[in-house]
DNA sequence: GATGAATGAGGGTTCATTCAT
DNA sequence: TATGAATGAACCCTCATTCAT
């Protein structure tokens, strides 16, 4: 096992302390001094490792997204009918990782600079076409095109939707059963979809 | 007709001028010197007209939820079936004066403050109240009173979803379109549940 | 008994404003729109009755000024005796009407600006020369030429010493006492001086 | 001998440029530009250094008050009679560093504001306790508890109208001159009080 | 006679960044 | 590797002043 210097190390700290911070302070900027308190070190380091702030910025959110896509890839192949499938892609989006406030807000922090931000854009899209695609591939062999569509917008506007509730409702409520809610909705949709063809 | 001096007027080009401002730099910290100057107005006016930049925001906040509970309010006596007080519910929350991304942005970023900001969270309180009372109110003589709060969680899920849907994307999916998605996913749902129970 | 118009009045009223403000601020360069609230008018009736804040400043300064020469004048034409003429003019530094927190305060204000404002300086300078002649044409009597300076710089040092007591002390030590002390000291130098030389 | 690193520097330099600006502002408000401009830095430092401008003229005034119970501490001990300590408390208010203009500018201009500031105000009472508790110590052997604070408001006051002078005065009385008048008042006064008892 | 509308200058503070060590 | 020194830009806010009414 290769030894990690303490640059890398450092690197996580200051990623670490960003997610954390960003969360804190409810969608403000989180500021570099806050950051740097959080993981107990100078101001001046972060001009040392990431060269600028935008820098860490963009390291963590692609932190996030690796981490986002890897819960992803893990589970899809294993699946085997359409249901399956969806109920797999469902469980990577509720998977505990990034459910977590900090995780969450930190999302929603990067998503909503990405109309400013051209760095955090690309790295959005990415995330977001793997997504939408792994959906519309678990829903093709079950409807129309068109309906392909809707139906995706429906199931991630849901999982949006959890997310913000994970992020700052106070009532917290539990992963599971947002997972749970989400799978019932969607089945339900299904099944009455499969009965209005028939 | 009362006729308006010159201040009311001000205060709404300000409040107006705070929205737009609130949407354009992506949920960051809105500044004095953009909201006056998108209103045409110099940077001291609000100490003018608000005293501060809190108060100023507040403000505004307070108008967002009043234009909100009136376009719930005008609508939900004239509902009778259950399923037609939710899809009244829906109309409301995906009202045209609700979706704009201004709108919706402005919401989110009050929304993200509410854990820090004591005003805020009182505005916000009350209109969340408002809402799931009625959501619940409505879906009571559908279900048990375990399954209405699950299911009102599942409604007010969709809806934020698409809501950051509007206020983000790109895309711009239509709002009749999410509309349209959540009402299909509720009914599915509900007549799902009511064919369990039987 | 002439009318006094409006105009008169609400000079009146704003002067006595700023004294009382002069002292509530602590020296803090008072604002216009304390005076004018303390007053119960607007800001912008300084503009109206006094052009400008300096203005204003300086008419209540002379106004302190003219009370102070009011007091003095009063009484010096009855004493007989130096030591009569000494104790008349302590008895005017410390007759009522100038030694309230704040008279003093607003004295000392002004006194502190006259290095860096013209005219304050030149009513100040009025005034001071007429104490300082008085006090000397008192004591020239008693004792030489360079005595009388001396002599008349410590009487004047204890007064203001006693003022700036008047001003910040919360001991609030009485005026009656401050104007017993002092005068107990320039009788014993006398006396002294007189047995000194004999 | 510790070498002081450029921080404690910057400090010195700060603090004498605020003293420095106080004087020089006629006991307005002294604003940072100027302190900073003074010293030949940029605003900015001072929150590196002192964090806020509340925290520099705290500092400010601890360093003023340090000296000067430096400047008392020194020699009181050395007296053997009343009229000795009495006059080495003299000196030490007297003493050069306690007597320049800038210096006397920056006393008042902090026993001023003791009344709006709570930081100022707890320097300013042990300052003021431990010099009132000497003069008191020292005239006790003299004469009754009475007239012990009276005779000791009597030379504060004496001191007080002095430093006045020193500060604002453009005759620029010398400072031995004001002592040797405050040791002569005093003097005339414990003699003749002594005779007064025989 | 009196006020509200509106501004510009200047205040303290925050903050990311650069640089020398 | 890591930090403190130092700055300049930008922020919110205060304030005296001008102007129209």
């Amino acid at each position: 096992m290769p030894k990690l210097g303490v640059g890398p190390i450092r690197r996580k700290e200051l990623i670490a302390a960003t997610i954390a911070i960003i969360h804190e302070s409810s969608l403000n900027e989180p500021t570099l001094a806050a950051i740097s308190a959080r993981a107990g070190l100078s101001t001046s380091i972060v001009n040392h490792y990431f060269k600028t702030k935008q820098k860490l910025l963009e390291e963590t959110f692609r932190e996030l997204a690796g981490v986002f896509i890897g819960e992803f890839a893990l589970s899809i192949a294993s699946a085997k009918t359409p249901i399956d499938k969806i109920n797999v892609i469902i469980d990577a989006n509720f998977a505990p990782s990034q459910c977590t406030p900090e995780v969450v807000s930190a999302w929603l922090w990067f998503w909503a600079r990405v109309p400013i931000n051209d760095a955090f854009a690309e790295i959005e899209h990415t995330v977001d076409n793997h997504v939408v695609n792994e959906i519309k591939r678990a829903l093709q062999p079950l409807m129309s095109e068109g309906d392909v569509e809707d139906f995706a917008e429906g199931i991630m506007a849901i999982m949006y939707g959890f997310w913000l509730r994970f992020a700052f409702d106070p009532k917290k409520l539990p992963v599971e059963t947002a997972c749970r809610i989400t799978k019932d909705l969607v089945a339900s949709r299904i099944s009455e979809y499969q009965s209005d063809i028939a």
